[in-house]
DNA sequence: CTCTGGCACTCTGCTGGGTCGAGTGCCAGT
DNA sequence: ACTGGCACTCGACCCAGCAGAGTGCCAGAG
């Protein structure tokens, strides 16, 4: 084996090691957990050319190496292999998810789920709406000139809105418009992907005689606003608790990241840009200071995509059991995804 | 000024000390902060008898006194008296809250800010619908045999189902129906509280026309769902990042306290166990072991209702600023329950 | 050129002893 | 009933010394 490999392998024990223990490793320990076929010295000359290289690091002058951000990179990039789940843990995570009852339940006990086999905490984007449909548009005259408009959406969820139109609605005249109204919007609407819906409304409306356009303008706008806290995002976390359990793995405190968790768009963002150029089944690790946002820059991020949008993984200390956590991750995605297919 | 007097004194000022520097207190350093009038000896004889009591412990031989939990409580109950807001922290809580477009901000604007200002980890009950009432019912024909009920709740929420009343609506006749059956509805159950309205809807059905008997079951049905839906209750948190702060003050680690603030189910019991037989504008505590919950017991929960149902409060270390925290938790949930009731 | 064994050196962590100071409990006196 | 005084206790802190782990470097073997 040439040396370029065997320090491969060097860094690769380096790692493990380190996992298993959370304490600097040194050049005899590792000869005794790991069959290098070479001496301690060769070891500690390998060592020392990794630590140039940037890979790993001395806490202080005479302790055992740690790995750096960019050793555990090279890590997950070449030298982990995902640990294949087993056949027992594929059936469990299999019967626990068939168990949910709605959608919320899915993502309840997905990020849960994540959360207890990875010991970490875990993160999942709701599914995102963007590729929702409109069912149905309703209006209700509410009394005087209030009208209810009530927007619903193909997944079942409603939103509602009081709006006032600026004339009365009550009476004769003010009923046929409302007939009018509604009939253009789910003529135009019904069916359509949420994001289209306000340029095609908005199209529809120049086509309409100018009586009915004032009433239509305000409703319009109203089911703008509806649509737009439809597509809202919403992420869901569990296993905050695991953070305690590893408070040593955290150089400062976990106080940073506790405050990141609850930055709930720093972490949507977070879930689309990791999971946003992904193969099927592949899943993106981000580590430690590779992460844009300050509060995490201390933490691992190992994400991937389920179903056909959305994203979740799980965060935790860098010093993580990289292949076991993305093999969960995975699996978990694809349960998930099999049953939103579904 | 008497001995029982004075020993109360004593224990307020070894409470007030202890929040502040949360090192224990001695006798010599108390008299260096207060004004008691009295030798070290005489304050040591104090101490040791409030020590018989069970209010105060040394955490070794010879260190200060600490308080326990009872003597907080006692503290809480007879010392202390709620530090009132100044005019200008009023006025950037009331601020605050009126920029809030609707429930859900409410509630996320709330929860916020008091986490914020009493640095601790703010948990808010989403109005609770047990107690909440009907504003309205509306029903709307959507094409055949099919009728949208929509429930409105006077905080707002609104909840939908379509149902299929097994007869053709569209014609005059139908329209009457709807007419009579909607009218009912809302005569028996405007302003009532929601779990008492699937038992009035029922006695009422019994005077009704047996055509519209027909529909109103089958809307009674759903509107039973529907109301059965909206007293599933919510909690939100803030704050957690606070906990890290403080994370000296947990004995064993902040675990455990973290796994209580995952399980909303816990929350939720603990919200309406501690606001259920509150007055108005009356604050409960509940501090250390009393509490029920395991996780909770090296932590003190204050915490109030606000609008017509619904509790929040702030959940923090025994050793926490008593008055401030319990002013700021009466405050917050004052201007809430100012914006819900408009 | 690469690997090995050996050696000197450096650092951390731990231990034991000594001192300091805060704090207590008790007692006799006012 | 309160006070001043005194002896005592015990943790916190400092320091020195020691053991152990680990390193870097060098000279020699393959």
């Amino acid at each position: 084996m040439s040396g370029d490999e065997r320090r491969l392998h060097v860094l690769r024990a380096i790692v493990q090691d380190y996992v298993r223990t959370s304490e600097p490793v040194g050049s005899k320990a590792l000869l005794e957990r790991h069959q290098l076929g070479v001496s301690a010295a060769t070891v500690r000359n390998d060592m020392s050319q990794l630590e140039e290289e940037g890979l790993i690091a001395a806490p202080h002058t005479s302790a055992g190496r740690v790995p750096t951000d960019a050793g555990y990179r090279v890590f997950v990039d070449r030298l982990a292999t995902m640990k294949p789940m087993t056949r027992a843990e594929r059936r469990a995570i299999e019967e626990f998810l068939a168990g949910a009852v709605d959608l919320d339940d899915v993502v309840g006990r997905s990020v849960r789920l994540l959360a207890s086999l990875t010991n970490q905490v875990a993160v999942m984007q709701y599914p995102s709406l963007t590729r929702s449909t409109v069912r149905h548009i309703e209006l209700v005259s509410v009394g005087g000139s209030r009208v209810m408009v009530v927007l619903i959406v193909n997944t079942g969820r409603v939103e509602q809105r009081v709006v006032d139109v600026g004339r009365d609605m009550t009476d004769q005249a003010g009923e046929q418009v409302l007939q009018d109204v509604r009939a253009m919007l789910n003529a135009e609407a019904t069916g359509q992907p949420l994001p289209d819906v306000p340029a095609l409304l908005h199209s529809a409306m120049d086509r309409m005689t100018p009586d009915n356009q004032a009433v239509a303008a305000a409703v319009v706008d109203s089911l703008g606003d509806a649509l737009l806290a439809q597509t809202e995002e919403r992420v869901v976390l569990a296993g905050t608790a695991n953070l305690a359990r590893v408070v040593t793995d955290f150089p400062r405190s976990i106080g940073p990241v506790l405050e990141a968790l609850e930055e709930h768009v720093v972490l949507l963002k977070l879930m689309s840009s990791m999971s946003g150029f992904l193969d099927e089944d592949s899943v993106a690790v981000s580590i430690g200071a590779e992460n844009p946002y300050e509060g995490l820059r201390s933490t691992s991020v190992v994400a991937t995509t389920y179903g056909s949008a959305g994203g979740m993984g799980v965060i935790g200390p860098t010093r993580m059991d990289y292949p076991t956590t993305m093999a969960s991750v995975r699996a978990v995605a694809h349960y998930v995804s099999e049953i939103l297919d579904s």
